[in-house]
DNA sequence: TGAATAGTGTCTGTGAGACAATATTAT
DNA sequence: ATAATATTGTCTCACAGACACTATTCA
């Protein structure tokens, strides 16, 4: 068939000749966590935690999954993952963005579900604590070797365990292909999206300002520099850290004091 | 309705219930091409490029687009991607990864279309004179400041030029969205999808060893610095490059001679 | 007073930027 | 001989790692 232009062609157009797939927006959602400590003296212990939702419908019915749902056919993808960080953690305006597109045919048993991840960091001062009932903060821990990935997922009722093996890919890269070993509480790929988002963050909190929206507005560096050392999951020393910020923070006239030590400054987020 | 196992709900499942859409993959190939000298002294200007594809068919009759194409139902969405490159431009088996997933609702005027983009590398070298009648090679030249990014597109017959404005994102990152301001010869947000691949390679060229990709087996380092050069738009002083790339490359014991100058050893790329 | 954290000083080695100097070829 | 590129030497400065030291609070 000839059209005469790109009007004629539109009108003409037959979309139902295609088969078709559905999409959803799935979206790994990082904070950070305080351990309470029970020494006066002590300060609280930090954890890395990520919102999982556990499943009440089939498939992978009682098991845990990124919070997710689907894209709908006039929808921007990234105000999907909005609407669902809204009606499962009840958040808005939240750091968000895209991680990786998942499209492997065989990874949803329904049919065809492409799956747009996001990741999206929060400070949990900030939560209010209304987050779906089914939903639920996991203290991420993590060990990694040359060739596997260990994760260690805790709410304080349940662990999960999964350990992803690391396949370099076959042309020059430093990229990862990750493949899932063992899982026995995770629906989906859901741990290989974990993985990814995981190592996203680690990247980006050495060359970007993107931990920031994971404090609240006024904080002590040596909360800062916890978040830092749960994140890359080492230790820092102190004076090193304090000269890589220095010039991304802001010293007020506040202090915190109530510990039993020396108190601190408070500090906010400066802006380039 | 209530169901006793996954393997009743898979039976009992009905994905027509949902809207469904289409999906495509499109690749952005780039390459370095040599502009030959005319003074036997003086080396081959670099050139950094990229195949476009003239479209004869609606939408966007006569525009230029990204290699592309529909993503098969059963189809891992690489796999589209690596057929796509095998079709256009005869070419398999060179480096490939996934850039951003581009879903406007309005992107594409015939129906919803979620692209997936992905980015390639290849050595110009090893390319078999069969591209597709329609494909060619445009050089990219790129000026950018903080607000906009101004590209030139060049294939020796016909001259593309855009304009991108860069929006910084509301919340804390780096990271830009980017809206069209000039554009006439690229279809859909091909232009978009342009800019962010050459952002992620200046990026990556730093940190990995994605730029073996681009080179022959032998190179000099006299060539490799002007790759690095010609994608990252500036120059760069001759021993400090060296010092860099040191630990990247092999010195062989073969010479390129013929140039009027002093001949340069061949080095070859060390994996790590 | 002492445990615990806050914050600073400084030595050392690494590595990038800058510029200069030397080497080698084809015409 | 000369233009052009190839390759190395070296000075300086910035900065990260490492460790030591001082400061301050509260039970």
């Amino acid at each position: 068939m000839e059209f005469n232009s790109e009007e004629e062609f539109l009108k003409a157009y037959d979309s139902s000749k295609f088969e078709k797939l559905s999409m959803t927006a799935d979206i790994l959602i990082f904070s950070v966590s305080d351990e309470v400590s029970n020494n006066y003296r002590k300060l609280n212990k930090k954890h890395f935690s990520v919102l999982l939702v556990k499943r009440d419908n089939y498939p992978f019915k009682d098991k845990w999954c990124l919070p997710g749902g689907f894209v709908g056919i006039d929808e921007e993808i990234e105000d999907a993952a909005k609407r669902i960080l809204k009606k499962e953690a009840n958040i808005k305006d939240i750091y968000i963005e895209q991680l990786y597109t998942f499209g492997n045919p065989k990874r949803d048993p329904r049919m065809r579900i492409v799956s747009v991840s996001y990741m999206a960091l929060i400070d949990k001062n900030k939560l209010s604590d209304k987050i779906s009932k089914n939903a639920s903060w996991f203290n991420v821990s993590m060990l990694e070797d040359e060739k596997e990935i260990f994760i260690n997922l805790d709410n304080g009722e349940e662990t999960i365990k999964f350990k992803i093996k690391k396949i370099l890919k076959e042309k020059t890269t430093d990229r990862y292909k990750y493949e899932i070993i063992e899982n026995d509480k995770l629906a989906f790929d859901h741990p290989i999206v974990i993985v990814s988002g995981i190592e996203r963050l680690k990247n980006k909190i050495e060359y970007t300002d993107i931990v920031f929206n994971m404090m609240p507005e006024y904080f002590t560096l040596g909360e800062l520099q916890m978040v830092y050392e749960v994140i890359l999951g080492k230790k820092l020393l102190d004076p090193a850290f304090r000269r890589i910020i220095a010039n991304k923070v802001e010293k007020t006239d506040k202090m915190q004091t109530g510990g039993g030590h020396r108190p601190s400054y408070l500090f906010k987020y400066r802006k380039k």
